[in-house]
DNA sequence: CTCCCGATAT
DNA sequence: ATATCAGGAG
């Protein structure tokens, strides 16, 4: 994709959305971290089942571990691989309480370092929590670049060193969010809506499939 | 690379 | 029945 197209592509989508945010409901950036790791292979639906209760009993890191990896499961047991990240955010909990004052820290190699955390997960925390400009390639991101054409890659880091260079100010910080939703709600994994799609004529992709009758643009 | 792993859409 | 969902660790 030209750079023209890229700035065209975001500038549609800007258009319709003009202040993109993630869907997972959080109420400080403990909450987001958490939900954010409970997020791996599940859709954002279903955590925001699970920790509506949750978030209303646990506010911090400190609470989190006073409820104990076992009274977790219970809020979390109908979210994919859960007996993992229940392990991991009692132990990134105990971290945080520990060497960083109860603190989520605005550090994404600092961030790494914890269980459960990987770059896609410190990439979000920095962008929704502290505004940076990371692109936190997901499966949406990564299927949505490769398949426009914007940044084709083979894996997410290749992916997201390409969108660093080529997405253009003032879509830096909101691009994140807009490719997400974009993904989540037009460019689906199974079946992509090209015909209702308002940057179809930007992407490199061609669907095999019509649109359905009397389907609205 | 494999494993983890329930809910939902197709 | 199977693919997919805001991946990460061993």
């Amino acid at each position: 994709m030209k750079k023209d197209a890229i700035f065209e592509f975001f500038r549609r989508l800007a258009e319709d959305n003009p202040s993109p945010e993630t869907e997972l409901e959080f109420g400080n950036t403990y909450q987001l971290l958490v939900a954010v790791v409970l997020s791996a292979q599940s859709t954002d639906v279903g955590v925001n089942k699970a920790t509506r209760e949750l978030f209303q009993q646990v506010k911090t890191p400190a609470e989190m571990i006073e409820l104990g990896e076992e009274g977790l499961k219970e809020h979390i047991k109908t979210i994919g691989l859960f007996n993992s990240k229940a392990k991991n955010v009692i132990a990134l909990s105990e971290i945080l309480v520990r060497d960083f004052g109860g603190e989520v820290p605005a550090d994404r190699d600092v961030l790494t370092t914890l269980p459960g955390v990987g770059r896609k997960t410190a990439n979000v925390v920095m962008n929704c929590a502290f505004g940076a400009e990371t692109f936190a390639v997901d499966t949406h991101i990564f299927r949505v670049a490769n398949r426009t054409g914007m940044a084709k890659g083979k894996t997410p880091l290749a992916v997201e060193k390409l969108l660093d260079k080529r997405v253009p100010q003032p879509f830096r910080v909101g691009s994140h969010h807009w490719m997400i939703l974009h993904g989540r709600y037009i460019c689906k994994a199974r079946t992509p809506e090209c015909w209702r799609c308002p940057v179809a004529d930007l992407c490199a992709f061609k669907p095999k499939t019509p649109a359905p009758k009397g389907a609205q643009a």
